[in-house]
This record gives C-alpha cells, structure tokens and sequence, in this order.
DNA sequence: CATGAATGAGGCTTCATTCAT
DNA sequence: GATGAATGAAGCCTCATTCAT
C-alpha cells in the first residue's frame, strides 16, 4: 500500500506547504487583517494559485483556526509545563509564565494579535474550542494565584478571578506595543512587570527618608 | 441662501442624523466588525435608504473616523479635566484615571472596541491625527507617573513608560471582559485594580505571622 | 411617504426587471441548463451588469424558485378553472385539461421543462412548497378520474392513482417532443390524446368485418 | 509486450474498474446531477484517486456517454428480441415491450432518468449517435403500432406518431414516481398500462345498466 | 497502473459608491 | 434632502484536467 511507503513523505511535504501557507498568512491577516487579505494576495506572495491554497485548506476560514488554535496550544503547553513544577514557589511561577509570555512576543506577536482580533470571524464550532482554551489558560492562572494565597505568598483580601484578568492585561497588551529588539529587553520588561504585580509602585521608602 | 437663513437648525439636523448614523453603526461595528458591516444594513436598521447615508457621510470610513475620534477626543478630555485639578495628590489623580477608564466601559464599550480593532481601516491622514491624540493619553498618563516619583509618591526606581503601559493594559484589557453590570460594581473594580497597581500582590504581612 | 406616492410606479419597475430576467433565464436555463447558465450570461444577453442582477435577486437559486413556482401556480389555477365548472361531465374536463396542457406547451415548455429537468437545485423549503403543488395537481387530477368512476362515466374497474399517472405521462411527455407549430395542431393532438385515453386503440370493430 | 501477452486479462480488469467507476457514477449522477457530481467525489466513494479515474476515461463526459449508451442499446435490445417473435400478435409485442420498460425500471431506473436528464451535457457527436438509438427505438415502437392497423388489431384511424409518442409517455413518465418494491407489482402496472392503451378509460358497460 | 499536487478558468456573490430623479 | 436602481471591482471557492513521479 503506498500509504505505507510513501505516506511520511508526501505528509511531511504537504505539512511544509501548509506551513508556508501558514507563514505568509500570517504575516498579511497580522498587517492588514483577515478579511482584508484576500487569498489571492496570499498565494501571489507564496507564488503559486488559488487551486494550490484551496488543495491544503478547505477555506480561508479554516486557515485562520489553524492559527488561531496552535497559537493557544502552544501558550497553553508551555504554561503546563511551568505550573507542573513542584519545586518552584507560586510566585516563582508567576514570574515564569510573566517572562514566558513576553518572551513569546518574538516569535508569535503576529499570532497573538490576529488571534484577538480576527477570532470574531471563526465558526462557532472553532469558536467554542478555541474560547475553551483561552478560558483554560485564563483558569489554571487564576489557579495560581489562588494557591499562592492558600500558601501565604499572596495576599489573602485578593479577588482572584479580577487579579487574574489584570495580571493578564498587562502582559496581552504588550503585544501591541512592545518591540523585542527595542531598546528594552524582554529580561527586563518581565522583571518590570513582575515587580509592578507583586510590589506596585508606591513608594514605601518615602516615610524613613522624610 | 437657506444657509444663511436657517443654517443653524439644519445644521443641527444634520448632525441628529450623523448622530441616529453612528449610533446604530458603533452597535453594528461592534457585534460584527467593520468591514463586515455593510452600509446596507445600516441604513436598513435606521429605516432609511443609502442615499441618505451618503448625503451625511462621504463614504464609510469618514464614519470610522467620526466613531474613532469622537471616543479619544473624550477621553482625553475627561483625563484632562481629571489632572488639571491642582488639588489632588498624583496617587489620587491616578486613581481618579483608573475609575474613569472602568467607569467609562458602560458607555463606551462598543466604541473603545471599535477603536482598537478597527483603526487600521482608517486612512494614513486619519490615522496620524488619532495615533496622535491616543499618544497624547499615553503620555499624559507617564507624565503623571513622572510626577508621582517626583513627588515621592512613587517608587524612585520605576520606568515610567513600561509602567504606564502596564497600566494601561490592565484597565484597556477590562473593555474585552468587563460587564458593568455584573456581580461586581465599577468601583470595587477600580479599588481593586489600583491597589494592585500601588501595592501588588505580595503578601507583607505573612512574615510578621510567622 | 413617497412609499404611497410613487410605490406602485417603482413596483411595477421592478417587476418590469424581475419579468426581463425571468425570460432571458427561461431561454438560456432550457437550452443549457441552470447549473450551465451562468449569471454573467444571463446579464449579458440582457445588457445589464451582474450588480443588477443581484438587486432583483438574491440568489440564482431564487430566480429559478420564482420560475418553477410561477409555472406550477399557473397550471394549478388553469386546472382549478376547469374543475370548478358544474355543467360539465368529467368526460368533457378531462378533455379540457388535456386541451390545456397541450395548448401551454406553445408558452409554458421552456418553463415545463426547467420546472422538471432542474427542481432538484432548489433548496429544501422551496422544494417543498413546489412538491406540494405539484402533488395537488396530481390529487386533483385523480379526484377527477375517482368522480368520473362514480358517476358511471369511467370504467369502475379503475386503479385511480397509476391511471391518473398514466394519463398524466402522456401530456407530459408531449413537452419533450411536440413542435406546436409543426403540421399537427394543438386541437388535434387533444383529440388524439383524449381518445387514446377513453376508447384505446384496440380496434373494435374488426370483429363485425370479419 | 503485455498486449500480447496477458491482453485478456488487462482487458477485463480494466473492464471490471470500468464497471466500477459506472455503478459508483450512476448512483451519483442521478442522486446529484451530473454537472453537481465532481471526478473527485466519484473517486472518493470508490476509494481510488483521480489519477486512476482518468487512467480509464479521458474525461468525465465519456463516461456519461458510456453511461447513456450502455442504456439506450440495452433497452433496443430487448425490444428487437421482443420483436423478433414472429408467433406473437401486436397486441402481445405491445403487452411485452410495456411490460419489459416497466420491469426495467428497477435495474435502471437511475440509467434512465441520467439518460433523459444529462444527455444534453454530451458532445455533439455523441449526442447525435444517442439520438440516433433513440430514434430507433421509437420508430421501432411506431412500425408495430402501424403493423398492428395493418393486421387489424389496433384501430385504422389511428395517427401512429402521436399514439407512439403516447404511449411511450406513458411508460418513461413512471421512471419518475414508480417504486418497484412498492404496494403495486411490475405486472400489475404493466397489465393496467396495457388496458388503458388497448381499451381506455371509458365505461361501456354504464347503457346496459341503465 | 496509480498517485496527488497543482493549474487555470470560471462561477456565485457582495458591496461601496454614484447618479438621475 | 432623499431615493433606489445600477455599476464595477473584487472576493471566495470549485473543479476538470494535467503531469511528474
């Protein structure tokens, strides 16, 4: 059968095209939008035709979930690795998923910015799944700061589920603003925002010095 | 020329209907974005016909731009009347921004989420003069952190930019969750979030209880 | 409103439009079929743009809905005038429908035929309604054929319901083939179809010959 | 060189994909059309791929040409070994060619109504070679009836064309409602056809009760 | 024999905008 | 001021067919 012999390969290279399908996409639906990219514009870029787009995807709208999806799946992956480490202290944790995610704005801005705002234009089936991991993602941070509480690291008068969304705030909206290869590091824009979440900034000190 | 005669009430007219137009199009452009709202269906729901549409708006995105403007312009209006006040300490003022921008999110909601998303549809020049006024915000809102560690309120050691664009995340990120009126009151949420912008999350008091 | 003023003139425009299209659609669906018939070759043979089309139509799919519809909802009528007429035997109205279908073949068969040959494009509810038409006319037909029985003027030994399709292949069939201004008129192929129907070809008489 | 060698059997193997990609195409073309059934659903259903498809027809009108003409020639088949017969009358023909359309409605009832439906999508050449048959079959049809006036069974006043048309009507009508497997048998509707074309619908017997 | 990636042409539909009335 | 018919450009998608392997 020559789904056995030669099933890995022609696997692997229909994986390349949809990965520089995936690429391209990427690049346009993040600069221009999703339903401002036309798809003929996609394929001119990759320069091939329509009819090679529509061999690997049965519609724009499913080229959009796929970018939407492995854009959650891998936040979400990378947030259990750093949650399932028993040796670390919640506010460890925090300061790992914090630089984790500013970390990513390299790699996935593009990702990130067309998942919050090309989402609206996905199926409600695709829909669904994808708001189930935000909400996943959202829950087990929430999670987090919980425990932190139960263990005494956090303040025991928070209101978990509102920290959690401004927590999330600050980093989310980083991909809009935040040029990894700025003058700022990503190191530093995480140590910053740790110490914001966990110290604020008032000034404590003022009272000795007067 | 009736201009002359009765210009004022036809102006005034004029814009009750600009103002029927952009009510009904920030719902529209909300619910499901701009470019898939079809002036069509704008002028279906108000119960007239395109022809009148156009005879107030030279085309689609000039009401973008109305939408769009019309919100910074308020806002940075309600911020300019919040700092302006000579009394107030900058932790206050500060506060006063916070509870604003939460405040805000019952009535401009929609609005807010129009200018985010849809912006980029905007024209270069449109764009340049809105850039500007959401720049101008931003860097009110730094000035008065600068301020603040002037003024010894805040810490010495802050980055003013990134924490102002910290901020901003946490209160901007409310408009993509935030139902004003759920269990939670506008208030409590802005208590909440400046408490974790002055003071952060860690918990002080656990080492006197050990 | 000028909805009372001029409402009837616009009407009567549109219909005006909808009736072009509807019979340059005839045309071009019998000749090469509704699926073979693109909207652009409509438009074209009419001299307008597609942008038209679409304002009278919102689908192709409607535009074939109004045909077969149209089509059936006259012959129901037709049928319905003949059957209401209380002078007559069943006899002399199974004459008349015959007659009358015959006699639409000259305006109807493209119709006939689109109404047969593409049905099948139309989406679940339209197909419906039309079956059920369609389905009425076959019932009316065969309550035709049930008081003729009891009236004496048809054989009792009768089955109703495969007579009446029957009956009913010999005039559809005709659309296929019948030239109505070829050598044999109307009138006489009603006649010859009338009489195959009552007396058969059997030749009766040969036994007295012999 | 394999022609020589093993022609036989590559003939007949590619005999029984032929058969293959038939069956799979009739049930499709007459479920969805011709034009609405693509090479690529044929092939998925058969669980080949195009590339095998097109190794046994040059295209997919050829196959609806084998399709039509496999039908058409079957049907004259059985009508000239009905024919043939020179012990039996015309009335007996005429029983058995009615009979032989209705029984063959349950092995080819889908080959039928393709025929009378999708013809029109056949080249020009083909088309005429189909026509031809089916010329042949009616004017087969038409020789027995006027066989039939000569021999004195069938009536002398007959107008043997129209009756032909006719009486075919009858018969091609029930590839469209007839259920084989339903309530009525093949015999019973071929043996209530034959009485309707011998004898009509007319009640004789109605002056004797009287 | 058979695969399956790719082409290219064409189809349906939408829509911002214009303009004669 | 307002109507509504019409345009024209563009968009998404389908599909028969080809061809290198």
């Amino acid at each position: 059968m020559p789904q056995l012999l030669n099933g890995n390969k022609s696997l692997e290279r229909a994986n390349i095209m949809k990965e520089r399908i995936i690429k391209t996409s990427i690049e346009l639906f993040d600069r221009k939008g999703f339903k401002e990219t036309s798809v003929q514009e996609i394929v001119e870029v990759m320069g091939v035709t329509k009819g090679a787009f529509y061999y690997y995807y049965k519609s724009k709208e499913e080229l959009l979930k796929d970018i939407c999806i492995s854009y959650m799946e891998d936040l979400l992956q990378q947030q259990q690795r750093i949650l399932q480490d028993k040796e670390k202290s919640c506010t460890e944790k925090l300061y790992e998923i914090v630089y984790m995610l500013i970390r990513n704005i390299k790699a996935r801005r593009k990702s990130a910015r067309i998942f919050f705002r090309e989402m609206r234009h996905l199926h409600e089936d695709h829909l669904q799944e994808i708001k189930a991991k935000r909400r996943a993602f959202r829950e087990h941070y929430q999670q987090l700061i919980e425990a932190g509480i139960a263990r005494g690291e956090f303040k025991p008068t928070l209101t978990p589920d509102m920290i959690t969304f401004g927590i999330l705030g600050i980093t989310n909206w980083s991909y809009y603003w935040f040029q990894p290869d700025g003058e700022i590091s990503e190191e530093a824009l995480a140590d910053i925002y740790v110490d914001l979440i966990l110290n604020g900034i008032k000034n404590r000190e003022s009272f000795k010095e007067k």
